[in-house]
DNA sequence: GTACACTGTCATGGG
DNA sequence: AACCCATGACAGTGT
């Protein structure tokens, strides 16, 4: 039944549509096909998965809309936007997104984009701009998917001009019947009263304009109101499209008053009309609640899989779907030049929106900087090669070769454990110590932790400043002040200071088992009064613990500072002291225990006996003291270890960047070792030649160095051997660090 | 609505 | 044994 109602409504519907878009040519049957699902539903599936953020923009966006946000009905709402967006469709002229695009890319500063302007010249010039902008990334991929539909749209037959203005009193009368019917459904007559409505979006307007919209979407809903056309039954903002005089729409529609720059530059050159933009405004007002209506009724599971990211809904028409759409042109642009960037992070930013060309352009060269890193790191791998050519002996070759992916660690570890091999391996290349050097600082750069880490605020703030007295770090001595403050004002303000504040200072440190070898400046926020004193920000910090008492019982010494009594009245007192409280004090107080939380947990617990001592106090109140004893001092202790697991982890994070500043200096002996030594080596090469080609023979002729070979002996001599001998020496002595090694 | 960080608390074990 | 402390685990809360 469900379905049938469903089947009957919607042709209702579109047979309505058909209708009433008099002078619409409409093919029938192409518009039945397509409802198919487009293209890409089919083949990526069902596409609700953009809805999650594009949902709550378009949520957002839809000022008035009448879908509550917890309670919304996707299936409802998504049939109801496709509806519309199928209506809109139908007098829209529909070009290819990427166009679409490309007009935005050449958005004319003058805004003399105008009306007769042929559309062809338009897309030739805009694809080429697209081309430049776009390219084959991700970026596309939305305006591509778009597209589809837009295509998908022209099917339709839909490519017609502009809908003509007044309904017929067919339309009327069946407009009247799907009232009526509606009516029953429940919905009131005054839903679909145009001029109600109007004025309600006036006076919605009205607060918009007279109040601060500090949300986006507010802003994003008076943005879309000036480039756009609202409808006035969803309050979904849709391009102006109907006719190219622009200024007849905005007299005929007060709302839309804003003066119109994007649109006169944005409108399509195609879209021409002379139809009272009024009388058709109206005619789209009373169409979309209609249709609204008859969506919210249709029960859409089938259709739900057809058009589960209905093509029409707002969010397509903002981003990319409606052509003339400013912000969808900024959008597509914005895709374009920045790939998978978030949309609905682009919808309404102005300043993404005001981005020019140029400005999206700037974005590209992110790639041939990262490509310029990835050279530099490859040109490290190239280095690893620059020290060891292939026209080293086949050694060098084999153990520079596994290296070169990581040139540097590779080379480190190699070097330094085996720094002969190395070493010969080096010897004969063009070392470039310049280039090691930059090199290592990429190395540095590119390590996931920053070698200045440590020398930040934030890494030496509240909880480093903890572990400060054990570092080394030459921010060590400053941050007396800076980082004590910053710990304070994170730790000592938190929470356990208010605890502790009214502790005597000894009371403080002997209570506070602490280990010396724990932070100073942890202890410090924690338990030294005297160095909350010292920050005259922290004083207005409750320091009233005899909460625990009646108020009456209140001593004036443990009353707030004045400044805070002066400040606010004795409510605001009586909250923020509750709202200090915690738990155990509050239970305290309600079992009227007659000393403070404080006393009871960190007097050591002679004093602590004496004090209970000193009381008749009964079971409960014994009970519910040693239990807040017990979780007091176990709190700090949490926050002890925690602060400690910190500092560890902190203390972790330094030596670790410790070790690769040895590591990198390392590193860098170990070039000016290889330099050194390939300088050394080709001294001796040339000497070899030297002495060699001054040697001769018997007969004086010069020995050929196929044949033979000098040879330095231990004495410091050098002998003239064949080549067949010295080979053999040569191979032995490799042989013989390798077993070594073994 | 969810993920995450922070904090308090409990249980447990060691000193 | 009593006490204290450290720590893992869990839950509540705020962002």
């Amino acid at each position: 039944m469900l379905s049938l109602k469903k089947y009957l409504t919607e042709g209702l519907l579109q047979f309505t549509i058909l209708l009433s878009l008099i002078g619409v040519r409409v093919d029938v049957d192409t518009y039945l096909t397509s409802q198919l699902p487009p293209l890409r539903e089919i083949i990526l599936g069902p596409s609700s998965a953009y809805t999650q953020t594009q949902f709550h923009n378009l949520r957002n966006t839809l000022d008035g809309y009448g879908i509550h946000p917890k309670s919304i009905d996707l299936d409802n709402y998504f049939t109801a936007r496709r509806l519309l967006s199928q209506v809109r469709a139908l007098d829209r002229f529909q070009v290819p997104t990427t166009e679409v695009n490309a007009w935005l890319v050449h958005r004319d500063p003058e805004g003399s984009v105008s009306g007769t302007q042929p559309s062809s010249g338009l897309t030739l010039e805009s694809s080429s701009g697209l081309q430049d902008v776009t390219g084959p990334d991700n970026g596309v991929r939305e305006s591509e998917t778009e597209q589809g539909f837009s295509e998908d749209l022209e099917d339709l037959g839909a490519v017609a001009p502009p809908v003509s203005g007044d309904l017929t009193k067919e339309d009327i009368d069946l407009i009247d019947i799907l009232w009526r019917q509606d009516i029953d459904l429940g919905a009131g007559r005054e839903v679909f009263d145009y001029s109600q409505r109007q004025k309600e979006q006036d006076v919605d307007k009205e607060l918009q304009d007279g109040g601060e919209q500090d949300t986006w979407a507010g802003e994003g809903a008076e943005a879309l109101a000036r480039n756009l056309l609202v409808d006035g039954e969803t309050g979904e903002s849709f391009p102006a499209q109907f006719p190219a005089d622009i200024s007849s729409i905005t007299e005929a529609v007060p709302s839309e008053s804003e003066p119109p720059v994007l649109q006169n530059n944005l409108l399509s050159p195609l879209l021409t009309g002379t139809e009272s933009p009024f009388d058709l405004e109206q005619q789209w007002q009373d169409l979309m609640s209609i249709m609204e209506m008859q969506a919210m009724e249709v029960n859409t599971s089938a259709s739900e899989i057809l058009y589960n990211a209905p093509p029409g809904d707002p969010l397509s028409t903002n981003y990319s779907l409606a052509p003339n759409t400013p912000i969808n042109q900024n959008v597509s642009l914005h895709q374009a030049s920045l790939g998978g960037c978030s949309q609905d992070f682009s919808l309404f930013s102005p300043e993404v929106e005001s981005l020019p060309v140029a400005g999206s352009s700037t974005l590209l060269p992110l790639v041939p900087s990262n490509s310029t890193s990835l050279n530099s790191t490859f040109g490290s791998t190239n280095l690893a090669g620059f020290f060891f050519p292939p026209q080293l002996n086949g050694t060098a070759n084999d153990t520079a070769g596994p290296e070169l992916p990581d040139p540097l660690g590779g080379l480190l570890d190699e070097a330094m454990l085996d720094e002969i091999s190395l070493m010969d391996l080096a010897i004969e290349e063009g070392f470039n110590p310049v280039q090691a050097s930059q090199l290592e600082e990429e190395f540095d750069s590119d390590s996931g932790l920053s070698l200045d880490s440590s020398h930040s605020p934030s890494s030496l703030s509240s909880s480093e400043g903890s572990s400060s007295s054990s570092s080394s770090s030459s921010s060590s001595s400053s941050s007396t002040s800076s980082s004590a403050s910053s710990s304070f004002s994170e730790e000592g303000a938190v929470g356990y200071s208010s605890d502790s504040e009214t502790l005597d200072l000894e009371e403080a440190e002997g209570a506070v088992g602490y280990q010396p070898e724990y932070s100073k400046f942890c202890r410090m926020s924690y338990q030294d009064p005297s160095q909350l004193s010292c920050l005259p920000y922290l004083e207005h910090v409750g320091h009233n613990h005899t909460y625990n008492m009646a108020p009456s019982a209140l001593d004036s010494a443990d009353l707030p500072p004045p400044s805070a009594l002066k400040k606010g009245s004795k409510e605001k007192q009586a909250d923020f002291l509750d709202k200090q409280m915690s738990r155990d004090e509050h239970r305290a107080r309600a079992m009227k225990i007659p000393f403070t939380n404080d006393k009871i947990i960190n007097l050591p617990v002679e004093e602590f006996n004496e004090l209970l001592s000193k009381y008749q106090l009964s079971e409960a109140q014994l009970s519910l003291i040693r239990d807040i004893r017990r979780r007091g001092k176990n709190k700090m202790a949490a926050q002890n270890c925690r602060k400690r697991k910190l500092d560890t982890i902190l203390n972790l994070e330094r030596d670790v960047e410790d070790l690769q500043r040895d590591k990198a200096r390392l590193l860098r002996e170990k070039v000016e070792f290889l330099r050194s030594l390939r300088q050394m080596k080709q001294k001796v090469q040339s000497l070899y030649q030297e002495v060699f080609g001054r040697l001769r023979d018997e007969n004086g002729r010069p020995y050929s160095p196929s044949q033979y070979a000098l040879q330095y002996a231990g004495d410091g001599s050098v002998l003239l051997i064949p080549r067949t001998m010295a080979d053999q020496q040569a191979r032995r002595q490799e042989r013989k660090p390798k077993d070594r090694r073994k």
